[in-house]
DNA sequence: CAGGGCATGTACCAATTGGTACACTCGCGA
DNA sequence: TCGCGAGTGTACCAATTGGTACATGCCCTG
């Protein structure tokens, strides 16, 4: 009595067709609602699904979570892909930017569910960890190019690039704790004088 | 069978007696293990009493949890309060001091149970949020003074001190997660560099 | 039109959960 | 000595959970 037409199973592209869209569906939900009290029956009814075709389409509930972290990952990676289009702006500038688009309110859900999944990973919990090997890793590299391109001793650039991946999270989780902009902002900015070389 | 002899009420102090050394021991057991999927049952049979007992104690699993995350709170300011005691080095050298504190492995599980309480108090869950209230707030106020004793202009002091404590969390929660300590501290020794004068 | 396979729903199951009822023990005060 | 109340364990309950069995319906192919 939804959306959920008999569209037939040729309709989409693809992948998984009706999986991929269930699993979109799923993080939304997630990142709205959270990760650590799901149940396959509140996430079926809220999307419209049994929770009997979420096992059917996952096989089981972990590994429907796995595909929500992977899921919820990729979007993270395809905003920083995104953003590296930009044309050159200065150093500072582009991590303004860059920041100002992290803090955009319409992704706290989605920050929120990257710091929840985060405490659970820290736990080992399956699912999850695979989150633990790209949590600096896989944000490192580009940062660290960009260090280096703008003429950072390599050696030096590694630290540097970790350095404000570190703070920028720090200051995203206070963000979200606090809901003081203007303070995360005046720090944000504080980090950035020190950073890219005074005013 | 085990530890719990009848010891009689007067034996110890002040507060609830046993009840205190049941929140103590459900605080490490939950720092080892866990947070997010905690049975009274479980920590029950690992700490030496029925989950009945811990309903008696506490009244209930979330008043229990809401003990266990105010006296995990209260270790960790604990921890900053007995540090500030300490005599007047280097602004740099105290901050290395206390990061070489926070990064103690004994402490790994303390903070990885802030970061996973935090993570659950994003979510709104009742018996956290009062963390976040003092997750910034509470620990500025210490920074701050030691920022403005420094000489510096307590408008500017603020946004360091946030911009401090974000740095700091977020190079903790790398070390948790990748467990790179010479990595994570490089970062932090770059940090120190950009906050408290070169070289 | 017939059959097969996929999608879906309903009903169900076993396990685990927080919480409760009741019984038992034990030490203290009258 | 006799209770009485606090501490404790055992057994139990209702709710919720992930997961399964079975039946149904739909579309596509023959």
């Amino acid at each position: 009595m939804d959306g959920s037409h008999p569209e037939g199973k040729a309709a989409l592209g693809a992948d998984g067709d009706r999986r991929s869209q269930l699993v979109d569906a799923a993080v939304d939900y997630v990142a709205a609602h959270g990760f650590a009290d799901l149940s396959l029956r509140g996430l079926g009814a809220a999307i419209g699904v049994s929770h009997r075709m979420l096992i059917h389409y996952f096989g089981s509930k972990e590994a429907l979570l796995a595909e929500i972290v992977r899921t919820s990952e990729r979007r993270q990676r395809d905003l920083l892909s995104r953003f590296r289009l930009e044309p050159g702006l200065s150093p500072s500038d582009a991590a303004r930017l860059l920041w100002r688009q992290l803090t955009d309110p319409r992704l706290a859900g989605q920050e929120r569910l990257f710091f929840e999944i985060c405490g659970h990973a820290l736990r080992g919990r399956a699912e999850t960890a695979l989150v633990l090997e790209g949590f600096v890793n896989d944000w490192l590299e580009p940062l660290m190019a960009a260090e280096v391109a703008a003429g950072v001793d390599p050696a030096v650039a590694r630290n540097r690039a970790r350095l404000g991946l570190a703070t920028v999270r720090g200051l995203l989780l206070d963000l979200l704790a606090t809901g003081d902009r203007a303070g995360v902002d005046a720090a944000m900015e504080e980090f950035l004088r020190l950073y890219y070389g005074s005013e």
